[in-house]
This record gives C-alpha cells, structure tokens and sequence, in this order.
DNA sequence: AAGTGGTCTAGACCACACT
DNA sequence: GTGTGGTCTAGACCACTTG
C-alpha cells in the first residue's frame, strides 16, 4: 500500500475518532511530513483524498480544518446491492425472476459498447431488503467477460463473483437517476397495491481493465430509496 | 491558472474534439511532458483530473486511453438552478412564494450547523422550467453569510449572486436524493391533477472559505427529473 | 515578516504488461 | 528487456492570510 493511502487512513481515522474535531485545525503539512517520515508532498496527496470525500477543507495562507464528522461511505456506488446491505446491516434475499443468455439487442449492445448479436447475460432480479421487495435489477452483462457466472452467483450477488473469484476490480460507474411509473409486472414483483412511481437508477460500470462489463437499470420502491453523495471542486 | 489545468482544459479538448478517440491511446507522459514543456508528473496531474471525471483510463504497463467521449458537466451539481437552465438551453421562470428572514428553528439550525435563533433567509419558489412548473425548492441560507441579499437576487439566481456580486465560490456540496410524496400545497403550486411522488434533493452546501452557507429541498416532478453522475475508484 | 498551502521540477526507483 | 504509469523525494518559488 502506498504511503499516501497509510496516511489517508491515519488521518481519516483521526477525524472519525474524534481526535481532529470538526472546525478544528490539522497539524500542517511540515508536522504531518514529519510524524510520516516523508515529504510534505506525499501528505498533501493524502490530505487531497480527505477534501475529495468532503472530510477536510485547506486553506492556503491558513491550515487544513476538519469539514465535518460523517461522510457518505465515499466508494460505496461503485459496490454492489449485496455488499451495501452487508455494510449497513440489513439483510437481503434475492427472487431471480430470469437468468439467461441471448445476443444483445441493438439497444443493449450500445449501451455496452459492444457488437450487435453477441452474446449477454439477462438477468432480473428482485431484492427483498429487510422482508420488503424493495428494488427490481435488470443487468446485461457481456459473457465474454465474466465467464462461468452461474444461478448462485446470480442468487447471492455478481459483484462477490467478480471481485472475489474473478479477481477484477470495478474501477468506475456512469450513472443516471430518474423517475419511472412501473409496469404491471412490476407492481407484481414488488408485491405493490396499486399503479405507482419507481426511482430508476441505470448504470454502466467499468472494470480496472477499462472493459465495460454491466449495463443495469436498477428500480426503487420511493419511499425505501435513498442516495447520498457529496460534490468537491477540484 | 496553473498549468496543470491548461494541459488538463487542452487534452480535454482534444478528446471531446476527436483528436484523441474512443479506446485510443493518448501520448505517454514523457511525449506530453515534452509538448507542454512540464515534468511528468505535472502531466499526470492533469491526467488524473480526466480520470476522476470518467474520460480517461491510465493502465500501467500500457499507456492511457481514452474511456469514452461524452462526459456529465462534472462539476454541474455544484450549480444553481438558473445556471444549469442556462447551460442546457432550457427556459427558466421562477415563482417567489416566500422571502423571508425568521429566526432558525432546531431543526434547520443543525442542518445549517449553526446557533438555534439566529436569523436565516427562508425562500420557497418554484422553478417553471421550458413552461412546465418541475421543481420546488426550499432554500435556508444564514443572513450574516449572505448579506443584502434582495428578491431581485432570489427571482433571478441566488448563486449567481454570491458567486458574481459577493465573490465566493461554491467549493462543494452534500447530497441526499429521496422520494416523497406531494404535500397539498405543493400539488397547487406545479398544478398536479391529483397526489404523486416528488423526488427530493436534500443539500447542503459549503463556500471556499469553509462556511455552510446554504441548506435547501428541491423537490422535483419525477418525470422531468434527471440526475447523472460518475463514481471512478480514487 | 512569518507561516501556510499550491505548484512545479528533475530525478530516482518500483510495479506492471508486453515482446 | 523495454516501455509504461505510480510513488516518492528534496528543494524551489509563489499566493494567500495574519500579525
């Protein structure tokens, strides 16, 4: 692990705990390269982590200041379903409504930067959250990338798959928010009383290989969904 | 400007030109180093802004490639209303339905971090965009922060306001998105036929100098509600 | 004037992917 | 082995804030 990122956790740690108060100044730079034993540039890159998360604030000519205690889990959109409600103590059952493989429609296929007819897993699922079926997942993922996924793979959850056994890493999602009405089928799957609106969250993610390997449209009950996150300018 | 934004601004605009196309690779560091007369590792700062917007992949051992061509206005979350209108051509006509200052309640004192009682802005309006009433927003803002601020300000931008005539930047913001249902008075004022689901933009927002200077609720029609951003492992 | 962060350099060494 | 990006250093200079 890099120096940088030791340093990022230290500090990170630090504020969390309590021993850098919120509004209260940081060590400066030159005391930090000092406790490290490193340049003052290596904590600045550090400190650069901290004010992307939205946890510090640096003022040149002033110190570096504790933001605020709590921060969004800053990586936790590029995890899966499964892996957030692991993290956040709810439990997860998972109905797969549909697991097969079909040459992508012209629609998927741009959608995956990939050739028209190729072949693509078909997967929808429905996400029962703490006893309530709370999101409808549908994924296109191409097969020539995530070989030998199977149904339990599929019941549990792809990205343990992926980034356990496979060995990738997801490096980056584009993503878009919307509002839906949903569909008799799924007002079915969600168990709903009567026609209502969804929240649509499609995505496009990337492996650490550059690969585009999943094209998904996920689709929330309104009232459990929820999406936090925080904007820094660089 | 420092240079690293110069080579940042140039190399994107060699991308979203074309110069520089999908899954290609881009120059090395040393060749761009040696175009823009700067150290390499000027380069991969400049780099590194393009990869955390989602427009480009550095691999080691490889090279660095292009990941795609069309990026979200990265940083337009750190927008006012009036500004992202602006910005994607649409129309803007803003309803003033309360301009305020009032002593701020528990409740909106802790969202602002700030003493309960002291006096805030309170500002409803609602925003009618390309003619269609779509978004409500609530606005708390301290009045020591953000001082004359008058209705002319409020119809028009506010952030235009502080960024223009006080001189402030927006530095960054925290964001909750969730999904509501419309009160009575909001269902009069976007002119609803009858009760549906808003989504809420829950925000709080910090200037340069580190203040939490706003604290608002927009509430949005879900059918003309869109949200898009990028999440790239740092 | 003194202290702080921001930018930049030249060079070193390492990790990784290809040949 | 060669070439690529990733990390790190020591030091320089600048911009900004406060005294």
């Amino acid at each position: 692990m890099p120096k940088y990122m030791e340093i990022y956790q230290e500090v990170r740690r630090r504020i969390v705990s309590g021993i850098y108060a919120p509004d209260k100044k940081l060590p400066e730079g030159s005391k930090l390269a000092l406790e490290f034993a490193c340049s003052e540039l290596t904590v600045a890159k550090a400190l650069d982590l901290l004010v992307r998360e939205g946890l510090v604030l640096r003022k040149r000519g002033l110190g570096s200041f504790v933001k605020r205690l709590a921060s969004a889990a800053s990586n936790s959109h590029l995890l899966g379903t499964a892996e957030r409600c692991a993290w956040s103590g709810k439990t997860l059952e998972t109905r797969v409504q549909c697991f097969t493989a079909v040459p992508a429609s012209e629609d998927i296929a741009r959608k995956l930067l990939m050739p028209t007819g190729e072949l693509v897993y078909e997967i929808n699922r429905v996400r029962v959250i703490d006893g309530i079926p709370s999101i409808i997942e549908y994924t296109w993922m191409p097969i020539a990338l995530i070989p030998q996924l199977n149904l339990g793979h599929v019941r549990q959850s792809i990205y343990r798959y992926i980034t356990g056994e496979l060995g990738f890493t997801v490096h980056s999602a584009h993503m878009n928010i919307s509002g839906v009405q949903a569909s008799e089928q799924e007002i079915e799957w969600l168990a709903l009383s009567g026609p209502t609106v969804l929240v649509q969250v499609d995505q496009t993610a990337f492996l650490d290989n550059g690969k585009l390997f999943e094209y998904s449209c996920a689709r929330h009950l309104w009232h459990t969904f929820n999406f936090e996150t925080d904007f820094v300018r660089v």
